[in-house]
DNA sequence: AATCTTTATCGTAATATTGCAATCTGAAAA
DNA sequence: TTTTCAGATTGCAATATTACGATAAAGATT
C-alpha cells in the first residue's frame, strides 16, 4: 500500500490535511514565513534565500501553491507569490476551535 | 537524497513542521477529532472509529504522540489518550501571528 | 535574432510514509 | 496458571516525498 486512504474521511477532515501536510516542511514554513517578512510580494529571490536548489524550491512552491496556501502571478518574467489569507484563516479558525473547546472542558484527565 | 534537510532550517521552523506534518493525515485530523467529541478521555475505542486496522491506528497514534499532539497514560490493560494543549495553542499562535500581520499590511498586490 | 534571466518540468535516486497480516507484550479475568 | 483482551511491534509491499542535475519554456535585454 502506501497510498492515503483519503476516500474514507470526510471532506473538512481532508480538507484540513491537506493543508497542514504542505505546511509540514520546513523548506516550506520558510518560505511562508520569507513571504511574510518581504514588504512586497513581488519576490523573485526565494530561491536565493533557501538552502536548496531551484528545482527544489520550485517544487515546494508548486505544492503550496496546489494546497492553496499561496497565490502566484506571472509579473514580466519574474513571479509574483504571496500568501493566501483565506488558507491561514481556515488553519487558524479550525486550532482556535480545538483551543477553546478544551478550556472550557474541565475534565481534564491526563 | 529524499531525507528532508531539517539541519538547514531553524528548530522552530522545524518544530512548526513537525506539528503540521503530524496532522497532514486525514486519518490523524480524524483522531484528534475524536478525542475532542467524546468527553473522558479514557478512550480504548479508537480503533472502532477509524476505517483502518489495529495496527495503523496504532502507527497514527504514535506519530501523534511524537509530534507532542496526544499524551498517552496507561489505565488498567487500556490506554487513555488525550490531546495536548500546548501543541494545538502553538499551532494557534502560529497561524493566528501570520493572519493578523497579512490583515495589517495593506499593499496586497496578488 | 541571440542572449540572459527566471521559473517550470523531466528523469532519477534516496528515503519516508502508509497500510496491514502476523506476532508479541502485559495486565486483567477466569 | 491459562485465557483473554488491548495495544504495540515487526516485517513487508505499495506508494509518496524529497532533492537535484539537466533541460525546457518564456519574457526581457542586448
Amino acid at each position: 500500500m502506501g497510498a492515503t486512504k483519503t476516500d474514507h474521511f470526510t471532506d473538512k477532515q481532508n480538507a484540513i490535511a491537506t493543508l497542514a501536510k504542505a505546511i509540514g516542511h520546513p523548506a516550506r514554513v520558510a518560505i511562508i514565513e520569507y513571504l511574510m517578512k518581504v514588504d512586497t510580494c513581488i519576490c523573485g529571490d526565494i530561491v536565493n534565500e533557501l538552502p536548496l536548489a531551484q528545482p527544489t524550491v520550485s517544487q515546494h512552491l508548486k505544492e503550496l501553491k496546489n494546497a492553496g496556501l499561496i497565490k502566484g502571478n506571472i509579473e514580466g518574467n519574474a513571479i509574483c507569490y504571496c500568501i493566501d489569507e483565506k488558507a491561514i484563516e481556515k488553519l487558524q479558525n479550525y486550532f482556535g476551535n480545538i483551543s477553546t473547546k478544551l478550556t472550557n472542558k474541565k475534565s481534564n484527565c491526563c
